[in-house]
DNA sequence: GGCATATTCATGCAAATGCATCAAGCTTGA
DNA sequence: TCAAGCTTGATGCATTTGCATGAATATGCC
């Protein structure tokens, strides 16, 4: 994980300080020990992984009644076709509908079910839960405040790029 | 992503504060972010994924010749199986060789290449700038700095647990 | 209107991952 | 010494992801 080397080269400057590198490898081993307990939490108590849930919540989120999947997309950062076979997967368990789309006949209207709101509700206390021990319980809120700033930095607008 | 509803349960605190999850869904967005957006240029580029370039390092780190996979595992926090399959593709490609192990019957010695040193060293320039633009251009040293402190407080004792 | 192009979503096929389990060799301890 | 248990690493099978492409409809332009 950690790269040496980058002292070897002299003056051309599209390398990053020892620094960044270690922020670098930080981020990933970070976020891969969090998601990653999260997931065994939710696992362990026999509940549906966090992409199910993030597709519940935005569905429910909106007053409107659904979501395009492309819409879908967007807020979640899935690619098209990842989208397309977890909408699968949640439909076949129950906690989703996809309707003919009135508006545009190449597309569908996705709406949550009764057991879908059902799901997210009971799904709650378990991930929050995970949260606070992988975020809140190690970092006090000033901490979780900065970290959440700089973090923000990395983010904004690259996105854009997708399809 | 963003997760309401914290607020409705009254007391019972295993609840994280709005905060600790907007810190949370960015730590998953940042490294989303990071990750693939440089995965993607190494790819454009024709090179092989990070997880290649991460064995090799490695590899090529110690002073010993060789390390066990079970070595590599701990290292760079990759399932058993999944080690196992990654050093048939690198070897496979001819950047590494798996030898018997002489104090352990049971085990491998593995051993980076000749190309596999020569690969690693391909790669690192155009890494070495991804990483700087996803990292090092939008934050400076400071931040940096504080970014990888704090993420670090993610980090500590907790991988322990696998197998 | 009618053709070219773009958008929306699905899907076949290959590659990668996860899970469970296995085989082989090591270690311990009675 | 040898049985019980542990460690090391691979692998069959199911699931998931990635990539490329396709089918259907919409949109823009002439």
């Amino acid at each position: 994980m950690h790269l040496h080397e980058y002292a070897k080269v002299p003056a051309m400057k599209n390398i990053p300080g020892e620094t960044a590198i270690r922020t670098w490898t930080r981020l990933l081993r970070a976020q891969h020990a969090a998601q990653s307990y999260v997931e065994k939490v939710l696992k362990d108590a026999g509940l549906p992984p966090l992409s199910w849930y993030d597709v519940l919540l935005e569905l429910e989120r909106g007053d409107r009644a659904g979501l395009r999947p492309f819409e879908l997309e967007r807020q979640l950062l899935l690619p098209q076709y990842g989208l397309s076979r977890l909408l699968d997967r949640i439909e076949a368990a129950g906690y989703l509908e996809r309707r003919p789309c009135e508006e545009d006949a190449r597309g569908q209207v996705v709406v949550i079910t009764k057991a879908g709101q059902q799901l997210r509700r009971k799904v709650w206390p378990t991930y929050a839960a995970a949260l606070k021990t992988a975020i809140a319980d190690r970092l006090n809120l000033k901490e979780q405040a900065i970290l959440g700033e700089l973090l923000g930095k990395l983010i904004d607008e690259r996105q854009a790029l997708s399809r």
